[in-house]
DNA sequence: CCGAAGTGTAAAGGAAGCTTTACTTTTTGG
DNA sequence: CCAAAAAGTAAAGCTTCCTTTACACTTCGG
């Protein structure tokens, strides 16, 4: 699973710190999610998206990841 | 947060046993997501709301819980 | 050049998601 | 009614998500 929240971050012009203090995490959340260590949550990937105005489908990508 | 994955499985006339092997996790996560005892993960959601034919914001549904 | 802002790594610990096993209760069909 | 299927509970254990703290590296404006 891959993700454009650094992306999305740079389209709107906000540091990681800032998007972190939007969603209610720390920075190292989002740090560690635009680098690939962890998936988001479910609850922190609707805040996310929600925060972009986009849906969950939108931010995130699952590319067809076979079990 | 609530889910309408019961609603679905009604709806498809499926077991809980179904449903989880389709989504690979076991009956006893199906079971803890219909009756509220914890969320999913965004790719559990995400292989759920697929098997559905529907998206993640489709069957998962996020009231604006307040933080 | 220099400091501040932004991005990154590492590691320990707590909380949440999921599994495994075993057993109980409810629902359904013949 | 009765058995089988479906749905449920409980608890221990592992993995993943997220936090906290601390420190390093890069970039950029003045």
């Amino acid at each position: 699973m891959t993700n454009k929240i650094a992306q999305l971050r740079k389209e709107h012009h906000i540091s990681q710190a800032e998007l972190a203090d939007a969603v209610d995490v720390t920075r190292q959340t989002i740090i560690s999610l635009e680098n690939g260590r962890y998936n988001a949550s479910l609850l922190l990937a609707h805040r996310i998206a929600k925060y972009f105005g986009l849906t969950i489908e939108e931010v995130f990508l699952f590319e067809e990841e076979e079990g």
